[in-house]
RNA sequence: CGGGACGUAGCACAGCUUGGUAGUGCGCUUGGUUCGGGACCAAGAGGUCGAGGGUUCGAAUCCCUCCGUUCCGACCA
């Protein structure tokens, strides 16, 4: 094979994170702008997001979330309100001082999330129980000014959307939360074939002025963890600060609970590193922008790029997100152009093929050929993607299920984490045995699993005091 | 934000030590031949050398500052 030099992608084994840029900038997914951490989405990568974005737009609704949207900007004075909040988001703010040349007495922030937006308008809306419950939801930008990015996993400016919202009673605050959680690992074991580990944070972990945070936590294909949404149960904190009142059927005034949730872009950093090879990307295929490419052999030969349309036609109209490459580039320039975009499926049509009344599949996880009769490509393309999309939540699955490991001292946690995965560790609860690991292995909390809660042991073995809770420990981006 | 590396055409790089006309390969454009794993021939186009300042008769080259990318830490979706 005559790989041309600069087309190939660093391999995953030689340096995982030049692999990664290589894949984000190869694949066409982004581009650099000429400001710190703010990429630019390219249709192809935007296009992912798109397909993320109707799935969990869909399921939002299905249980009654609405979407608003709210400023860009908070008025720092506001956003100054919840104590513990201004303190975990102060550090990374973009802030505007200037308005028409002039000076804006009370600066803007650039929203790095809208929870304070959410509540000022909230504490306007809500004063009956029959206000309640509120479910909004918005799809945007956020800021964070960041000291260190990368494509997709960590920008200055990501997309993602937030939900916000604001019950009666803790139950149903907190029943949100999980919910919400539901849905994001189904979207991972339905849509993007990622087992995602579902838990709750540690109070260290957690988001800046929750009770709890939840989240979903996907293991990338170097060991590493990549906390890839989060759900977070507020409690009253956020109501109180913001004086949100309502009052109940029995005509007293109470203080309303909130939940508020988010996935962002970030879950495309985390389809590119479980699921991508030394070829480049490989989508699940109900996030591929393109889930079947025709490509046409000697297509300048009679019939063979009217065969091609049609082939396209009739799968789409199936419903198929379908691309013919009738551009006069050769097939085998073709072939690995779209295996580098992670293309499910390929399609080819040739003069061969054209005489038998048959087309060649290529799958893109192995390379698998089938050979497949005209009459029955739309059947076969449905099994072939549907197959596609379980060998990779299957491999995916194997892969984690491998690399969490139950470990009983300090040193094993370290011989875990160091190899990559997740060490698996009865914890006391205390802070400074999670600030210790921290220290002596660079690992953190990822999350106590909610479906792996049976103790293994009874103390934990960075103080030795009666442990009942399972933690795992992972290096993370 | 601390430490390292890097920044020259769309991409990968050479040129810098020792200052003196902007280079190579791939890609791109046009025409032709090809086409089942990154095809070939021919003719072309394309660069304020990351930005600003300084030294000099003269700066891609030497000096300073800034910006960006990347890796390792600290901090965070």
């Amino acid at each position: 094979m005559n790989i041309n030099k600069n087309d190939a992608i660093t391999s995953r084994d030689t340096d995982f994170a030049k692999w990664y840029t290589d894949v984000c900038r190869k694949a066409e997914l982004m581009d650099y702008s000429s400001v710190k951490g703010f990429i630019i989405y390219r249709p192809y990568g935007y296009a992912i997001w798109e397909q993320i974005q109707k799935y969990l737009d869909g399921r939002f609704k299905g249980i009654g979330v609405s979407n608003v949207y709210m400023p860009l900007v908070i008025p720092e004075s506001l956003f100054n309100k919840e104590k513990e909040h201004v303190e975990g988001f102060a550090p990374e703010t973009l802030i505007a001082t200037i308005g028409g040349k002039a000076k804006i007495d009370d600066p803007l922030i650039i929203r790095p999330t809208s929870e304070v937006l959410f509540c000022e308008h909230y504490a306007k809306i809500v004063s009956s129980h029959r206000d309640l419950p509120k479910m909004y939801n918005q799809w945007c930008s956020v800021v964070r000014w960041e000291k260190t990015t990368r494509p997709f996993l960590r920008g200055s400016e990501f997309l993602w959307q937030e939900g916000h919202t604001i019950f009666a009673t803790e139950g149903e605050a907190r029943g949100n939360a999980l919910e919400i959680l539901k849905i994001y690992g189904d979207l991972g074991n339905d849509v993007l074939a990622i087992p995602f580990v579902k838990g709750l944070k540690t109070d260290k972990e957690k988001f800046a002025g929750a009770l709890e945070t939840y989240s979903i936590e996907a293991l990338m294909h170097d060991g590493k963890a990549l906390q890839s949404g989060t759900t977070h149960y507020f409690g009253t904190g956020f109501a109180e600060a913001f004086g949100i009142k309502f009052q109940d059927k029995d005509n007293i005034l109470r203080t309303p609970h909130q939940a508020s949730w988010g996935v962002s872009t970030r879950l495309i950093g985390s389809i590119i590193m479980v699921h991508g090879d030394d070829n480049g990307l490989v989508l699940p295929p109900l996030v591929a922008p393109i889930q079947i490419v025709i490509i046409p052999i000697q297509q300048n030969r009679e019939g063979i790029l009217a065969k091609a349309e049609e082939i396209k036609n009739r799968l789409e109209k199936e419903g198929y997100r379908v691309s013919l490459d009738a551009s006069d580039r050769s097939p085998g320039w073709k072939y690995a152009e779209y295996e580098m975009k992670g293309v499910p499926l390929r399609l080819e049509i040739g003069p061969r093929d054209l005489e038998s009344g048959n087309v060649v599949i290529a799958r893109r996880i192995d390379g698998h050929k089938e050979v497949v009769k005209d009459s029955d490509i739309e059947k076969e393309v449905q099994r072939l993607l549907k197959e596609v999309h379980n060998v990779m939540l299957d491999k995916a699955r194997v892969f984690l299920d491998s690399h969490i490991l139950a470990v009983k001292s300090v040193a094993e946690l370290k011989s875990v984490v160091d190899k990559g995965g997740y060490a698996k560790m009865m914890w006391c609860g205390c802070r400074e045995c999670e600030d210790k690991i921290k220290e002596l292995t660079t690992a953190t909390a990822r999350c106590m699993p909610l479906d792996d809660q049976i103790p293994f042991d009874d103390k934990c073995p960075v103080c030795g005091k009666k442990a009942e809770r399972v933690v795992y420990f992972a290096k993370a981006y």
